[in-house]
DNA sequence: TCTGGGGTCCTAGGACCC
DNA sequence: TCTGGGGTCCTAGGACCC
């Protein structure tokens, strides 16, 4: 049996178990730049405003109603941390799905009590972090999600929900589930099964596993099999090594001036490294792009990429630097308003395992220095804070300097963002 | 004026080989 | 007018997730 456990509206839920004022009112937490709105309270929800929506195109009565907060990873990653080690001491193995959902398996508990055990976890979670968590538990990862669902939208479950396979309950939940709403199908392939009569998630439960494969593939058949409780799909844990590290980020303007991209790429992929270096692995191709805004159709329009292969490969930032320049020099046009660059580090392999190049004679002398520099800086950078050691000259107030204009203080990581309360 | 970022897996089709 | 067949590997793109 799975336990799926997902926090409701999960960073305005971070915010809130911080500040109260925000209870009760509409919340949406902004993408970076604080562009868009990723997340939303439910007042937010009532209101109609869809994941996503650009906050500037949100009518004039929406925006004066609301508060929008600019994101506040730092906050939400360690709140998720949180969570997970409380998970971690009370089920038998844990799968971190993503930053809100992990499936907890059940294993050595009768069934019986399951609900019961979760209960006990919804309210320690709470009291420990401020965080409300819906609880769904089946014998499979889709239909855990269903229960989540359940439990979320139906208040007298109070949060945690039990499906057994092949009950009624479950029958008529699925039922009035249509196809799009679950796990792993989205608009497309919902119009597809549409077309074959399939509406709801019963429908395709019901439907031929064959003929499901041969017309929308492996995975949509896959779904047919958890709906009917047998576990068919493998996640990757959130922990496991990453295949590919990509760092990209809209500047805060856009600019025609190419130190600008060039710092840009020079953050990203400094960003990226750190990343590689902290799952121990090295990379053996980069590739960097650039481009324009595409929703200024009336400027020239310009968007390009290119792979750079490093021999050998590398978690150095130096070297990745290197390469990333190059790259970005043989693509760079004068002319255009730049709006987005990106980096991706590639073929990744694990450090230990990495093999030399075909004639390559490893420089153990010089290697060993590199290790140690960038050992030093990963330390720093981790103990001192963020980019207290980066690369290259520093720029202040480049053009892709992102927008953070409404980011609560990292309450549980930076002391010195506390709020200071005043004693009478 | 302002329009996110970072992942995964699967499939189809081309290149190439014998 | 005739124009093999089957296999592997790689890549780009589709679809999906949060």
């Amino acid at each position: 049996m799975y336990a799926l456990l997902d926090s409701n509206n999960y960073y305005v839920s971070c915010e809130r178990a911080f500040n109260p004022r925000l209870e009760g009112i509409p919340v949406g937490v902004l993408s970076s730049n604080d562009g868009c709105i990723v997340a939303r309270s439910d007042e937010m929800k009532a209101l109609g405003v869809e994941m996503g929506t650009p906050r500037h195109l949100l009518p004039k009565h929406i925006q004066q109603q609301s508060v929008f907060l600019s994101s506040n990873y730092c906050l939400y990653g360690d709140m998720a941390r949180r969570i997970t080690e409380i998970l971690r001491m009370m089920t038998a193995h844990v799968e971190v799905y993503s930053i809100d959902e992990s499936f907890c398996s059940l294993i050595g508990y009768p069934t019986d009590t399951l609900e019961t055990h979760c209960r006990n976890i919804r309210e320690t979670i709470y009291q420990w972090t401020g965080i409300r968590v819906s609880v769904g538990i089946a014998s499979s990862k889709v239909l855990a999600k269903v229960a989540t669902r359940a439990a979320k939208k139906q208040p007298w479950r109070d949060g945690v929900c039990q499906l057994e396979t092949d009950s009624e309950e479950t029958r008529q939940l699925l039922m009035k589930q249509a196809t799009n709403d679950l796990w792993g199908i989205a608009h497309r392939t919902a119009s597809k099964l549409e077309l074959m009569g399939i509406k709801n998630a019963y429908d395709l439960r019901q439907a031929d596993p064959k003929l499901i494969r041969s017309k929308l593939g492996v995975v949509n058949e896959r779904i047919i099999w958890e709906l009917r409780g047998y576990s068919a799909i493998q996640i990757e844990d959130m922990d496991h090594p990453r295949q590919r590290i990509m760092v990209s980020r809209s500047f805060g303007r856009t600019t025609g001036i190419q130190a600008d991209v060039a710092e840009a790429v020079r953050v990203y992929t400094s960003r990226a490294a750190e990343k590689l270096r902290r799952q121990k692995s090295v990379a053996s191709a980069l590739l960097v792009f650039i481009r324009t805004n595409s929703f200024h159709t009336s400027s020239p329009q310009y968007s390009n990429r290119i792979v750079v292969p490093l021999e050998p490969a590398t978690d150095d930032t130096l070297a990745l630097n290197a390469a990333a320049q190059r790259g970005l020099q043989s693509i760079y046009r004068r002319g255009f308003g730049y709006q987005k660059a990106g980096v991706m580090l590639m073929d990744l392999q694990s450090k230990q395992h990495r093999q030399l190049a075909l004639g390559e004679q490893s420089d153990y002398v010089e290697d060993a220095k590199r290790e140690r520099l960038m050992g030093v800086m990963d330390k720093l950078n981790a103990t001192m804070g963020k980019g207290t050691i980066k690369i290259g000259l520093p720029r202040s107030n480049g053009a892709s300097q992102a927008k953070v204009n409404h980011r609560s203080p990292r309450y549980t990581t930076h002391w010195n963002e506390l709020p200071i309360i005043k004693a009478k």
